[in-house]
DNA sequence: GCTTTATGCGAACGATCATTCTCGGTCAAT
DNA sequence: ATTGACCGAGAATGATCGTTCGCATAAAGC
């Protein structure tokens, strides 16, 4: 038998007739063994999800388990700075558009779209939870999105400059403000609940529209 | 020694001199456990609290603390129901208002003003992600807000019919997607990021004034 | 008074937890 | 061909989990 073939039932991850480095293919295990670890969160919490678990779903023992990640807080660790990682660089997609409005909502519902197609509503939830109470999870909560909120608030003053904008609160207060309502957004999932994604496109740039550019009081 | 006192040591829960009926006893009984239930669930997560650390908390013993809670399952159902329950009541009160935008906006402050005063925001992350797992969390998450949902609609719909105000969307969509931007600015509890009060209600009204009175397309 | 019922304690239970250990095998380098 | 680092399986470990049990005590009903 030729090659490379780690499983012994099912799919096999690694290509049997593709050869690959040793640190490629640790690179391949640790991904293998953060997907099924993933999976076991969502499904279960972090707390809930056992390490046999994850073994089964990873076609994984504990043992070769461990060769790639010390203990189950360090992958809780990893898998929490990579989801908060990939949610960072959706937004900072934004900052490339001239119409700030348009650029924040088109994000947004990116952001929507994201979460509702990748099922990660879950597992969002779960790291907001965590965070609350494990300092190491909220600093890297913090981290992945103090560099985000630090160019946005740039992108931001910008517009003001220029009198594209005028918020209707200082950029301090905006700024968390419109970080919550959009994690409100992303773990209640509308669109399974039947909103459809123009009805949230269309309440959003509404919100965002006075938001930035409040109706002078009469 | 005179009455009950069922702490050996630390403070006593049930007042030395005041005779109480068994049922109203085990009604006391059954808050303290609730309590300190509470606080372990804040600290810990619903997983991550032991029944010891529990019974710790209430000064009491495992075999006491299961004479009124059945499981630990049931204990994170009782809790569940009493906050879910505390929530809707606040919204319930925004329906005697006869101007839409300021009811809402007055329940709405109401609701941050006390998630942030109880420290409870962590509880509610807690029941938002495990509602995503557990079905029973789940029904008892929906039941708590349907009934608040449907006054809301309705309150919502005589003050369209009346012409007081013209929602962006449908209020089928309107309504979950103001329940998620709640749901996102309890979690976060901004007045604990530095937020003003203040703040938090002027844009809160201009994005609900402009949700429900908008602006027509020039 | 005596009996019945409700409480409470705390040791003990089996299950399961995260983690470690041992050992056999495989790869890359010599 | 031999070596040495790496990898993987799976049994084993001690700790901790939710829950139960037996027994003592106190109140309620007669």
């Amino acid at each position: 038998m030729a090659g490379f073939d780690f499983v012994m039932d099912g799919e096999s991850v690694v290509d049997a007739d593709a050869p690959v480095s040793r640190a490629e293919r640790r690179d391949l295990q640790i991904q293998r063994v953060m997907d099924a670890a993933k999976k076991c969160f969502v499904r279960s919490g972090f707390q809930g999800a056992s390490m046999h678990q994850i073994c089964a779903e990873a076609g994984m023992s504990p043992g070769a388990l461990y060769r790639y990640f010390p203990s189950k807080e360090a992958m809780i660790a990893a898998i929490t700075e990579a989801d908060r990682r990939n949610d960072a660089e959706i937004f900072t997609a934004m900052f490339e558009n001239p119409d700030v409005v348009d650029g924040f909502v088109t994000a947004a519902m990116a952001h929507v779209r994201h979460m509702h197609e990748s099922g990660n509503a879950p597992l969002f939830a779960e790291i907001r939870a965590e965070s609350m109470r494990n300092d190491a999870i909220e600093r890297t909560c913090t981290m992945a999105m103090s560099e985000v909120q630090q160019a946005f608030g740039k992108y931001l003053q910008d517009a003001v400059d220029r009198g594209d904008i005028a918020p209707a609160v200082e950029l301090d207060a905006f700024m968390p403000m419109v970080v919550a309502i959009g994690e409100g957004l992303a773990i209640n999932d509308l669109p399974a609940q039947g909103v459809t994604f123009e009805n949230i496109e269309k309440l959003m740039r509404v919100t965002v529209e006075a938001m930035l550019r409040p109706r002078r009081r009469e």
